[in-house]
DNA sequence: TTTCATTTTTGTCCTAGACAAAATAGTATT
DNA sequence: AATACTATTTTGTCTAGGACAAAAATGAAA
């Protein structure tokens, strides 16, 4: 595997990669016959490891201390901290067949409600799902059998009032994001919360982000950013959209890559669902704050 | 506009970036403090104009020897060499408030039927998008937003019926592969012909299909292959996947890298849509033929 | 405990050279 | 003239080791 690859792969940029291993003397990969560096497997796999650590806040100069044991034992340890898991997840999870998943997500759906819903099954199951991801510990068939069973309830469930209100937020990720399922929580949250939402399903590059949403007349626009965007990166955008959009229109982020910024001016953080209801209490039901003012 | 940004915004590489500028002497960036690269909003778009110019298989060493006054023209040629327009998608190319670009869509559909639709409206727009797309001139939100209020049309038509019967055919696209969308009509089309159809909608990798297509039992795998997929990556790996996969499952590809490949064995290559009716009743409506043989 | 200044860590950029894969041009063969 | 094969040019991606600012950690003072 070329080092180009491996990037993409990890989401480790080239110069880091060439950079730890000056330093850290890690990954070492051997080399193909032009002198190129070429990643064996295993090493693909130790990187990741690496990877995981880090998307939990430890930095490279510690991870590259520990033995690969040591790296595991400790990123065992801090997925144990997680929630423990529901027997209901687990049974949607061991399903394979569409049919049962939907129908059992479909009948949870029905029972809960939509806001209990997303709080008890959908969340969980999202946390469970990247669990098991980082862990190896579920097929990425199945994973993505699931996760589109889910799209495809909360979508139907955001689109199916037809709003008759103009929209008031809209949702979308920039490029380089691929991770829309904790967005499509968070819309279908504000869905229920009352807000007119417009879900835009292909990542959009920064720079049209402000013509479309003042083009769309929205009051606010809402993006992810998950742990695979580089927070730093996040920051950055965060802040040139701040700059290019008109004041009246409102900023949220949310995702792991925005979970520890002190909120930036004029830029609501959210990385909690269960904030939704407040946040659209508090900024979007004042009939004084609408988008018209 | 820092090196990496404008890398990310126009889609080429950092290092093609700073060899450009040794050898043809295009882009020269200002320099900041630091004597790091500096991109100004002209360069930007003069870089997006020999983007395009790419798109249409131009080599950079014919372009650089262009004045831009030349390089303008030259797009403007290109572009006047497309097909003529049809009235009724210029117009939706146009409508930008997604409700009206719902509106419009779903009035042609009932009005022309599923089939129809499709050959009619759906083939040439995904044409004529892509179009406007490699020549820069359909806003990439305006796109998006055409894009997806199609795809969600055909996933409400493919999933509408709740097929009773198991599945047959698993369409999905491999890892790499991010334009669905001619697939979808695919599925759409393969569907309206009486094929029961699971859409798979997250990328996959190679070595995961078999293993899902068995655990599923479905008669056949769809996938395609967009103008973006090397045709020799393709036919790797429809090879790969030929040999891994039971030899009762059927193997279907289609899209533009696929397009001048002489058949290989056991595989069925399907580069228009109008074929399908014929395909499935060629493969799939006999009896004998059936997935439980 | 909080606040501020200092040190360490870390990622991204720099230059300039090398080389293979892809594209083109040129030549020979059916 | 069309096809196949070879040589040449073009082009993008890699290499190495150095530099430096932003972020994080540390330590000192309030």
């Amino acid at each position: 595997m070329k080092i180009q690859q491996l990037s993409k792969e990890i989401g480790i940029g080239i110069d880091t990669l060439r950079i730890w291993e000056r330093r850290y003397g890690f990954p070492i990969p051997g080399r193909d016959a032009r002198g190129h560096r070429s990643y064996a497997q295993d090493q693909v796999e130790a990187l990741q490891l690496v990877k995981n650590l880090m998307n939990f806040g430890l930095r490279p100069g510690k991870i590259f201390t520990l033995t690969e044991q040591q790296r595991r034992a400790q990123l065992q340890s801090l997925l144990d901290q997680g929630q423990p898991s529901d027997k209901r997840l687990q049974r949607l999870i061991d399903a394979l067949a569409p049919q049962q998943i939907a129908q059992a997500i479909t009948a949870m759906r029905e029972e809960l409600g939509l806001h209990r819903f997303i709080q008890e099954i959908a969340v969980p199951l999202l946390q469970l799902l990247d669990h098991r991801w980082t862990t190896g510990n579920i097929s990425i068939a199945r994973e993505h059998l699931l996760s589109d069973q889910l799209e495809k309830l909360l979508k139907t469930e955001l689109f199916a009032p037809t709003n008759t209100d103009h929209p008031q937020l809209l949702f979308l990720t920039l490029s380089g994001e691929r991770h829309k399922l904790g967005l499509l929580l968070a819309a279908a949250a504000f869905n229920s919360a009352g807000i007119n939402c417009i879900w835009l399903n292909e990542e959009l590059p920064l720079s049209e982000v402000p013509g479309l949403a003042h083009e769309l007349g929205v009051a606010g626009v809402a993006l992810s950013f998950s742990s695979h965007y580089l927070p730093r990166q996040a920051k950055q955008d965060l802040g040139s959209l701040r700059k290019q959009l008109d004041q009246k229109i409102k900023l949220i982020a949310g995702g792991h890559a925005v979970h520890q910024f002190t909120s930036l001016p004029n830029l609501l953080i959210c990385t909690d669902l269960q904030l939704i209801p407040q946040l659209v209490r508090r900024h979007f039901n004042d009939p004084r704050v609408t988008p018209s003012n």
